[in-house]
DNA sequence: TAGATTATTAGAATCATTCTAAACTAAAAA
DNA sequence: TTTTTAGTTTAGAATGATTCTAATAATCTA
């Protein structure tokens, strides 16, 4: 049994052409971001019968199990990660593309008062880049 | 002549109903985070006719003279704030509020290497809240 | 293999935002 | 002032990302 069927099985989830096709995709990199639109052109290139309907089911679903971690960056999508530990991004709007900002690679010497009766979710930090000159 | 009047006059925009009715309203606070949504609810409780069309066109107006900057949350909607400093913020969802972090309330003891080729154009920090328990 | 359960799919629905093009209004020119 | 012109507002259509629906198909369990 592949990789990606092992990882289905392990969240219950059945091991369809579509699926392991997904799974397959994010484990074959290190380091994946990616939207469902990236997704369907990747998949339909190799030839993967699916629907929208399903890369977006899927990529949800890995999310709610814990697979992918799912965020926005501006208003445009819905990106999904393969990189659990909490981290940054730098958004470069001329390739569409992400690229991680470990924690270690940034740190507070100051952070602010949290309102009262609140307590912090989470934090999400953007840097937007643009191209030099 | 009143207060919107004057900023419209300043920015080469007429000072049509509408837009005094936005402006007034934008400048009778300190510190406003508007949506379309929100503003257009205000405006009709008003008795102001407008149309949800001309709401966009004149927040994104005011945001391209620079008299309002306009931003994102997540993926829920576009944003626009009166403060026009660099500044992050604390987004209650439970409220659907926003709550300013000025810029001195952070501060970073280490930053990360902004890619080769690529400079920062800005950056977004929020940081999202939950009920205390 | 049958029956139960879970997946996939096309296409419709949704929601925030933008676009279109017609009707209107303010400012400038005559 | 009227006329002209340039800028505005508007209803409703269009857009684009995402979700929903409900019919069909695939997988699993016994």
């Amino acid at each position: 049994m592949n990789d990606a069927k092992e990882i289905l099985k392990k969240s219950k989830l059945r091991p369809t052409i579509q699926r392991v096709a997904i799974v397959d995709y994010i484990i074959g990199k290190h380091k994946v971001h990616i939207t469902a639109a990236k997704l369907i052109k990747y998949l339909k290139n190799k030839k993967i019968n699916i629907s929208l309907a399903t890369i977006y089911n899927n990529l949800n679903e890995l999310a709610d199990k814990g697979i992918l971690k799912k965020f926005y960056v501006n208003n445009d999508k819905m990106w999904f990660d393969t990189n659990l530990q909490d981290h940054y991004h730098f958004y470069d709007s001329e390739k569409d593309e992400l690229i991680d900002i470990n924690k270690n690679e940034i740190s507070f010497s100051k952070s602010p008062k949290i309102p009262n009766g609140k307590i912090k979710e989470s934090i999400n930090i953007i840097i937007n880049l643009k191209n030099k000159n």
